[in-house]
DNA sequence: GTTGAGCGTT
């Protein structure tokens, strides 16, 4: 939905879909419109967001009329600084060009030879970032020279939740120990098991009745 | 409030 007046996807089959990257997390269609609509005809922009959240993801899709068009935008607004970020704008895997793509085994779309060589990296299922797309942190240290400067350790290092000393103490020596030890300590079972064993003989097999009597003539004579 | 590799809704 793009507020473009279509609920799902356009005339994809004449239009031509243009992925954008690197967006900012607050950039929507509506903001990307103006300035996809400034080189050429934009038949639609969609910005997959997280159904949960609603936020979105930080990439989004440009449909373009014509691919003369498209192939301007990606050429001009690769790159183009939009809230403060360079957003990359490639040629999707998606629709027309997709066939192509599919087809003839990537075709280059003869238009991204901008020299950018995107290698395209193995993209892993969706389902994954949509639960924690940005956990995987890929070393990408190479790729794009023009937002590396933010490649330190963008991990996921809880913020505040980080393991506490004391958390971290207590559980280590806490209920589980206690737990564990009341469990074998004075468990019914095992008192169950101790009477009916007192009634027996330690050895279930093994009464040693010789011993019995091998000890009886002895304790006789002991006293 | 944050985050940052990647390919989308009917």
């Amino acid at each position: 939905m793009s507020h473009f007046g279509r609920s799902g996807p356009p005339e994809i089959k004449d239009s031509f879909s243009l992925l954008v990257l690197n967006l900012t997390f607050r950039t929507s269609a509506d903001d990307l419109y103006p300035l996809f609509d400034r080189y050429g005809e934009v038949v639609d922009i969609y910005i997959p967001r997280n159904r949960r959240t609603g936020d979105s993801r930080g990439f989004g899709f440009v449909r373009y009329k014509y691919f003369e068009d498209a192939q301007k935008a990606v050429d001009r607004l690769d790159g183009k600084m939009v809230d403060g970020r360079a957003m990359m704008v490639q040629f999707a895997k998606y629709g027309p060009n997709a066939e192509k793509i599919h087809k003839g085994r990537i075709v280059e779309v003869m238009g991204r030879s901008r020299g950018r060589s995107r290698s395209r990296s193995p993209r892993r299922r969706d389902d994954d970032r949509d639960r924690d797309y940005r956990r995987r942190s890929r070393s990408r240290s190479r790729g794009r020279d023009r937002d590396r400067g933010r490649g330190r350790d963008y991990r996921r290092r809880s913020p505040s939740r980080s393991r506490s000393p004391d958390d971290y103490k207590r559980r280590s020596r806490s209920p589980d120990d206690y737990k564990r030890r009341s469990k074998y300590s004075v468990s019914p079972d095992r008192r169950s098991l101790s009477r009916s064993r007192s009634r027996s003989p330690p050895r279930k097999a093994s009464p040693s009745p010789a011993r019995d009597a091998s000890r009886s003539p002895r304790r006789s004579t002991s006293p």
